[in-house]
DNA sequence: CATGTGATGACAGCAACTGACATGGACGAT
DNA sequence: ATCGTCCATGTCAGTTGCTGTCATCACATG
């Protein structure tokens, strides 16, 4: 038998999560969540970098599956077909996991903190998105501006799908985003 | 005689920079920031929600003057010249502050924290210039995009700024930006 | 069996930030 | 001129986020 029970980093991850739905995130010290998980506060910190990542560990997975499926996609397509094929891709990771997506969304949307800590997860994956299509390739300045485009579609969808009380997958609110911003972007 | 020496809040933000600009930021603590102002720690966050804003500060300037020229300009312009007119005219209250403005940059360049910080008042900075823009009677998708685009060319021409040996002035850089941006969504 | 490795615990400590109350000059009302 | 209120600051104690350091012990590897 292993000395420790298995996925601590998991086991804080959900302690935070139902600490910070029940208390709030202010009202919830970091002491607490690894309690919880059955860990002592050091050990949560060689986990997480500070107390607001425990809710943004999913970004690391969101990248590599970016990233991976534009890697997959065939490099004859334009960029902008690339980004939404990767963009989709991300989109259906997180099948299954709308109201745990909501949750968080919530949290997140009460302190000023974690929005910031939002923005600069939004700017890593433009970024990171950004030099994937480098590396098909494509000029610097072209793919700024594809993955800005794509990374935009990717949130305002996001926000769709949380807000929307139908049964309507992330993947085909993406898939109209990119059809708005064709229109938007040939219509003026 | 008064009881205490002017200007708490301008000696709080003189102090910090140069204790930053002599030590790093964060070989700085907030109580010595507070003592060379001649003042305590606790005044310090009576003056400064938390240690990253004694950088920020200006941002509340900044959008002030740019809010003040928006209504200045005549409401028949078209919303983009609107913005190219508010920009501009923010550009222009940095005059000789460029040496100020690089110290800044190159704190904030080698920290997480304060690129989260930046990022955050810059998006504070995009919807008050669309709300101004909704408020001459911009529709709310309008007056994002336009305001996204200009606040997009402020920072790209203020980084151009701040990395330029020559003498050419940031407004100038602006309007630089603004006729790139022209060709740009024109040429494709 | 010996030895190293890696995840965790235990503990001390610093620095950011907050709440509560005290102080005393400025300033207006009387 | 005196009184009373205001308000920026001081004082102080306390909480919490976060870090450095060293010990521990199951497990793997040879």
């Amino acid at each position: 038998m292993s000395r420790w029970k298995p996925d601590a980093r998991g086991r804080l991850e959900q302690a935070a999560y139902e600490l910070f739905r029940d208390r709030g995130y202010e009202q919830t010290t970091v002491a607490e969540i690894a309690d919880h998980a059955g860990l002592t506060e050091r050990t949560f910190f060689r986990h997480f970098a500070d107390k607001r990542e425990v809710l943004f560990g999913g970004t690391a997975i969101v990248q590599d599956a970016m990233l991976r499926a534009l890697e997959d996609s065939s490099s004859t397509l334009p960029s902008i077909e690339a980004v939404r094929n990767a963009i989709c891709a991300t989109a259906r990771i997180m099948r299954g996991r709308r109201e745990l997506a909501r949750e968080r969304a919530r949290v997140i949307a009460v302190h000023a903190d974690l929005q910031e800590r939002e923005l600069i997860k939004r700017k890593l994956l433009t970024t990171s998105l950004a030099r994937g299509l480098q590396g098909r390739g494509v000029s610097e300045g072209a793919a700024n501006l594809a993955a800005e485009v794509g990374i935009a579609v990717f949130y305002v969808s996001f926000g769709r799908w949380l807000a929307e009380p139908g049964e309507r997958e992330f993947e085909e609110l993406v898939h109209e985003g990119f059809e708005e911003w064709k229109v938007v972007s040939s219509g003026r």
